[in-house]
DNA sequence: CATATTCATTACTGTTCGGTCAATAATTAA
DNA sequence: TTAATTATTGACCGAACAGTAATGAATATG
């Protein structure tokens, strides 16, 4: 080989993914990710290839650093495995309300981009799968545990379409006061599923 | 006054909001306006003014004749106004898979541009309190009726969400079983807040 | 030390973007 | 009939777009 890189592609990523999160795909220029990471747009080409190709790093790096770790602490984690992470979902809102505000780069990305493209659209299935297999195996615990009775898929299910809702209100500008009643309702209907004796909890 | 336009602003805006929807507001050019609406460019731009006017009265359109008429059905229809309206919504996924894949606009249009333009910021409050507001006369109703106990707009918060995440299901492309499946868990978390007896129903 | 190979840099490509303008045509009010 | 007003037309901006070619610098291996 020959001459080394100059700079750390997983850093110039992580910008870039920063970059397409905050603005959407089509708003992001080359110029921007020139801004963003201090390259130029030729470097960028060389080490990533087009813009598409880009974004699709982009999505993998989201994926690895930061819905895989936030979705560790839901694995197996019983009923208040899905609680709390929607419990650090307020939190963060309150905490990081510009960031909360951003959304979910895969969500945005699938909303904006449909289903066209088939290397978004494979990476948002690995997105919907690790999410949903996340809290699948937190239920699937506390059904094992004897916390919940019933179908464990309906409650992925519901659980899933929530988190969407709140996805799609925090990029709406909620305030922080409705998403705080949002997750409170997310985070009620979760512990709703729990059965606190031998005989059947209500609503 | 003078020289009358020779084509209809209603249907042009019409076709300009199709476009929109399925194809999102960055990916549409001006070029595509022509195509759709079949009127040149300088006609559109006196017509509506800049482009993102377009999206805002598109929108408007979008609210009017698409999104009013739908949650008519909803307004005071108690459990069944709700629930009927997942059946319908699955119904329409099976029927117009293509239709249905374009989502929502005014979801997509605030998942793309964020609550950054507050012209459709506003509108996408109109249509949340539209949503909400048919919701909540339903389940008012319902309240009223003693179909449901307990507290309303929890339960509104609930039904806005699962909608919101079976928007993003669609645009993810999720299959027609999937969507299926998904709408059966919002209609049976719908029909599981009916009070089936004078004793508290189980979920 | 030579050379092959990769990287960095700068300038630049052609295209498409949103938006406008001047000229002409059609209409109504006076 | 004329003056005023508005609509249509087609050509036309400058800017921004994604992407590239060419040149020079750095380094690993022979």
């Amino acid at each position: 080989m020959a001459r080394p890189r100059e700079f750390d592609t997983t850093t110039a990523i992580e910008s870039i993914s920063e970059k397409f999160w905050a603005d959407g795909y089509e708003a992001t220029g080359i110029t921007d990710l020139e801004e963003v990471t201090g390259l130029a747009r030729a470097r960028l080409y060389a080490a990533f290839g087009p813009k598409r190709r880009m974004l699709h790093e982009a999505i993998d790096f989201y994926l690895e650093r930061r819905i895989d770790q936030i979705f560790r602490r839901v694995d197996n984690g019983g009923i208040e495995g899905v609680s709390n992470f929607f419990r650090t979902f307020a939190r963060i809102c309150s905490e990081q309300p510009e960031r909360a505000a951003m959304g979910c780069l895969i969500v945005n990305s699938v909303v904006e981009l449909g289903h066209s493209d088939p290397d978004v659209a494979v990476r948002a299935e690995r997105y919907r799968e690790r999410v949903r297999g996340a809290f699948r195996s937190a239920l699937d615990r506390a059904a094992q545990d004897g916390q919940i009775e019933g179908d464990t898929e309906t409650l992925v299910d519901l659980a899933f379409m929530m988190l969407m809702g709140l996805y799609v209100s925090v990029k709406g500008g909620a305030s922080i006061e409705e998403i705080n009643r949002l997750c409170g309702v997310a985070i009620q209907t979760v512990e709703s599923w729990q059965v606190v004796a031998p005989v059947r909890s209500a609503r």
